[in-house]
DNA sequence: CGATTTTTTGATTGGTATCAAACATGGTGG
DNA sequence: CCACCATGTTTGATACCAATCAAAAAATCG
């Protein structure tokens, strides 16, 4: 069952050897279900930093389980700018939007040597026929890419630059933290641009912010290394923002 | 099976007879299947201008299908600042983010009156089971839903005012006009400041830029009636917004 | 190590928000 | 049915935040 694609290499795989089976299937199965669970997964995947996963426009086979590494999303409209629309990292998925056409909507690129689970649709379709709680969990977790978006507009309506990298930070921190990193010292993956990009602003607005932030003693920032210094600083800028207004 | 809520009125509603079945559940079902849909639909419900449908952190039961009428939805900063995430107009569902966590995440507000069918969800996930062909037609909305929110994102990431303006009202125009409505000539259902918070914008803004349109001989206002004089030229306002960059 | 890309920082511009006031509207109750 | 009041809309003047333009400095990659 092992096919080669052009730069990744593939290797099988099993969900109950996957450390981040808790994160991207969080549901108590039976050893049947499991076994039919495994015939989901065709296999896993590697890229390189930079490569794509799959490009809009390509015809949608798969949802993908990002297991170790960090993907960025990007829509592109039809005047040649485009979006950052989301990052994502091990126990994510990858490729809901192609669901409704058949298409991808958007492109996914790895920003750092990776690896993802391929789940075939077809097949998930099947098990969510036969174990209704594979069903009921997939729906779940694209209600959660909805709500995540949801927040994603609140920001883009309503929020401030500074407001907008504090929000940035206090998510990454926190789902870094969630899957067992240091909360408050951190790598960025992405570049000030791709940043700029997913936050509505442009490159030298984020990194005027990131220095305004270092320079207030909030975080230390050395290159794309990240230290929260006064992360409880940063929440309260999301959280009460009326201090700017009133 | 009549029963009264508050201020809403609750009729027994059949699939089959519902002249926007085509537009929520277009699928093509055999007699058996759709006793089944039936099932699942529990009743639908009328609810006056200002009423609300669902509140954000209220525990979530069903999905709506909007039957006629308009809603907006709203998601709630936690510093009192909000953000319109969407209008929804017949045929369209409403509560998708609620699956996630059983809670709503936004409110749904009538905009005019309205008639909703309830889909409890828990029908759905039964009918889902038993007729794949369901299951996958909501995955599909769902699907859609996300497509949606990053296309706004893109707008909000990326668009000046004229042409987040532009895209509302093209978007606006080709949804009445697939359901059979004059596509160039309507009534916004909803206030300057829902558009503008819709779109990101203040309401004054919106008030300019509309009558700056008007100004060109693009559209002609007046009050909530809209009438697109040019339409082509909204269209390229928004696909090809080069020359304001370039 | 050199070439290219990314990042930082400064100066200036510009678009939208904000503040303010007049005007229109629509719903309510007398 | 009309007057009235609360709400929504238009338009103007000004302020401010982030974009743009520009250039130097640092980092990454081959």
């Amino acid at each position: 069952m092992i096919k080669i694609h052009k730069q990744s290499e593939i290797v099988q795989n099993l969900c109950e050897k996957c450390s981040f089976h808790v994160l991207c299937m969080p549901v108590i199965l039976k050893d049947k279900e499991l076994d039919e669970l495994n015939s989901v997964i065709r296999h896993s995947r590697r890229l390189k930093k930079g490569e794509y996963l799959f490009r809009a426009g390509e015809s949608f086979r798969s949802i993908f389980a990002v297991r170790t590494g960090f993907f960025k999303t990007i829509v592109n409209s039809q005047d040649g700018r485009d979006q950052v629309t989301g990052f994502f990292m091990s126990g994510e998925l990858l490729g809901l939007d192609g669901i409704c056409n058949n298409h991808h909507s958007c492109d996914a690129v790895a920003l750092e040597d990776s690896e993802v689970c391929e789940l075939p649709f077809i097949h998930l379709e099947q098990a969510g026929t036969l174990i209704p709680s594979i069903q009921t969990h997939f729906y779940k977790l694209m209600s959660r890419e909805i709500v995540r978006n949801q927040e994603i507009m609140l920001m883009l309506g309503n929020m401030r630059a500074e407001e907008r990298l504090a929000a940035f930070l206090v998510n990454l921190s926190q789902r870094l933290n969630y899957r067992g990193f240091a909360a408050n010292d951190f790598i960025l993956r992405m570049s000030r641009e791709e940043i700029g990009s997913y936050l509505g602003l442009k490159l030298e607005t984020v990194s005027r912010t990131l220095s305004k932030f270092q320079q207030e003693g909030l975080i230390k920032v050395e290159h794309k290394h990240i230290q929260l210094v006064q992360p409880w600083v940063l929440h309260e800028i999301v959280l009460s923002c009326q201090k700017a207004i009133g």
